[in-house]
DNA sequence: ATCTATATACTACCTCGGTAGTATTACCCT
DNA sequence: AGGGTAATACTACCGAGGTAGTATATAGAT
């Protein structure tokens, strides 16, 4: 469902942090020289596919998101791992350890959120 | 560079499980019954981008992967990871965690992988 | 009243993934 | 030698992301 090019995740993201939402004003925050028009055909797409929806105010276009940053993470990350690890956490986990520069205090980090996890009845008890 | 949709992935983990190769393999191997002529176009498209390549045997090709597994995988993963994470690990590991089911027993795993890789000397040292 | 600046709408084009039909080649069998 | 069979080559087409030009409407200034 959702596995957006980089141009719309970036349109996104601009306007997930809830700043200005113009096109003029997205445009403005995009880097990279785009034309007006381009990023206004850009979002007229995004919101025919359900990302973004607008309001008219003053004649000019107000964008805000239509769906969540979780939502979309959480569905483009589900995405990759269902193709490339078959659904398979550890794996994913592994694969992001040995093929990265870990820092000793990222491994910490990451130790944490476990733990925490753990704690926070997160875990589905599987073998009792 | 490596951004490969669902159809080449799927050939390329055909290719890399070692099987059979030819056009006609990799057809049969493909769940949903596809063209031969489809396989085949999908493949010289593939061997154009450096994904795979060919030798010919006996009036036939036969493809090999012409890159790892494990590059696409990093290749892919790191992709994401930076357009969605701005490169940080820990909040991919902790967007995993929350946004997913996670059996206590796949915590456990996590924790010994975390152990692991410490010990096999991963782990930039960072802060002395 | 008209001109200008700005905003949106429409259209067009390119690339790439995906899908497949048609054409061509070459082997093999009788 | 001729015909079937199986392989590759070429071409075409669709949808989507991305890019932008042209047309049109409209508010504001003089």
């Amino acid at each position: 469902m959702h596995r957006l090019g980089d141009l719309q995740l970036r349109i996104m993201q601009i306007l997930w942090r809830g700043g200005p939402r113009t096109v003029a004003d997205v445009q403005k925050q995009l880097a990279g020289n785009l034309a007006y028009t381009t990023v206004a055909t850009m979002l007229r797409k995004m919101e025919n596919r359900g990302l973004v929806c607008h309001n008219e105010q003053d004649r000019k276009f107000v964008y805000e998101p239509a769906v969540s940053s979780e939502l979309v993470t959480r569905n483009m990350t589900g995405d990759l791992i269902d193709r490339l690890f078959a659904g398979n956490l550890p794996a994913v986990v592994n694969h992001l350890l040995t093929s990265r520069e870990v820092s000793g205090d990222e491994l910490d980090i990451l130790e944490n959120l476990i733990r925490e996890h753990r704690r926070a009845g997160g875990g589905t008890e599987s073998s009792p």
